[in-house]
DNA sequence: CGATTCTTTGAAAACAGTCAATCTGTGTGG
DNA sequence: CCACACAGATTGACTGTTTTCAAAGAATCG
């Protein structure tokens, strides 16, 4: 629904009556069933999505064709793929959903008209930028420090929504460690 | 030197007279020398650091007190801590040199004034946050789904003109493993 | 309820980390 | 200019962690 999608926003900043119809305008909503695709790799991404329900998973699969979690992203997140957004190459991720969803799609071109009429609009997509930033930055340094154990106890931390929302083999897999190391580390940590 | 800067800038997008003449207002040139703080961790990073000469390492420090190292920024990079600078908090990054370096820093402040007075260069800082965080989402893919030596393969692949100018024990720190393992890792290489 | 997916557990193997010693090259002070 | 100190790299032996493979339980869904 819009009206999620609107309401996050007015949450940011306020919004006049005009703004929220010209937003409105340009909004598609769309249904994705759960393991149904939003975006597959090697298609071209040129849009925005806000998930307004349910949640998707982001992944890459490497040389060996193995998946590679890349993000979570439940409802109130955007999702897409920021590469092949701004660069408009191919996409590298796949993105799915875990459950029954529903996203607001912003095409690129209607999303850069509003982000003209809209100023605050504008502050507030660059600011998602630089906190994205930050946050993959602290994610490198929990990666290149920390323990199997160590980077679970930190994504609890950080996501504890998301914990019980999806397989844990997935969250391994965003961990960069097996689901049995995960399932053992898990089963240290109740044991202190 | 600003020179160099203004080079950097115009190889990007052109600048007038009065344009350039507006940067280098704002520039202040300050030269490190190996082994000293640009930025320590506690501080508030408030500038904008391009390298116009030397390079140098930000890392930060974990709970048991190991250095970890973030990045190397040389000639033609910028630097500093995007954490500090956005949010306006502490820094957790140190940032030292690794060679008698020169920087060239614009405030805050100023960097905001001529953003706004410079379209082209606003629209270049733009793209220049969109690629950072693209690499860092790079950096993710390959922490989470690589073997050491993989890892290090990556590294020589994205930063060749890197490899010879840092010591190998930071490199290994930046990929998240021990200096003994990349060492025995790059044996491995060339015997291949 | 049956099928599928997910988690847990065990044992073995691969991998990476630690510690200590040696080797190398660089730079500094005498 | 040499000698020495020092930082960095390598190597070996050992330890510890993580992965892999296989199998068995548990949970979920149609």
């Amino acid at each position: 629904m819009v009206a999620n999608f609107l309401k996050y926003l007015e949450d940011k900043f306020p919004l006049t009556d005009a703004e929220r119809e010209l937003i409105a305008e340009v909004c598609v909503v769309k249904k994705i069933r759960k393991r149904q695709y939003l975006l597959q790799e090697g298609d071209l991404w040129q849009k925005n999505a806000f998930v307004s329900k349910g949640i998707f998973r982001s992944y890459r699969v490497d040389d060996k064709g193995h998946e590679h979690v890349f993000q979570f992203c439940p409802e109130n997140w955007w999702t897409g793929d920021p590469g092949s957004y701004f660069s408009e190459k191919p996409a590298k991720l796949n993105i799915d959903a875990l459950e029954d969803s529903e996203v607001i799609l912003i095409a690129k071109e209607d999303y850069q008209r509003i982000l003209k009429a809209i100023p605050a609009l504008a502050d507030f997509a660059k600011t998602l930028l630089e906190r994205s930033f930050v946050a993959s930055q602290d994610r490198i340094h929990c990666l290149i420090s920390s323990t199997a154990e160590e980077k679970y106890q930190e994504f609890i931390k950080t996501y504890p929504n998301i914990i019980n929302r999806v397989p844990q083999h997935m969250i391994a897999s965003y961990l960069g460690i097996s689901p049995e190391t995960l399932s053992r580390a898990r089963n240290m940590m109740v044991k202190k």
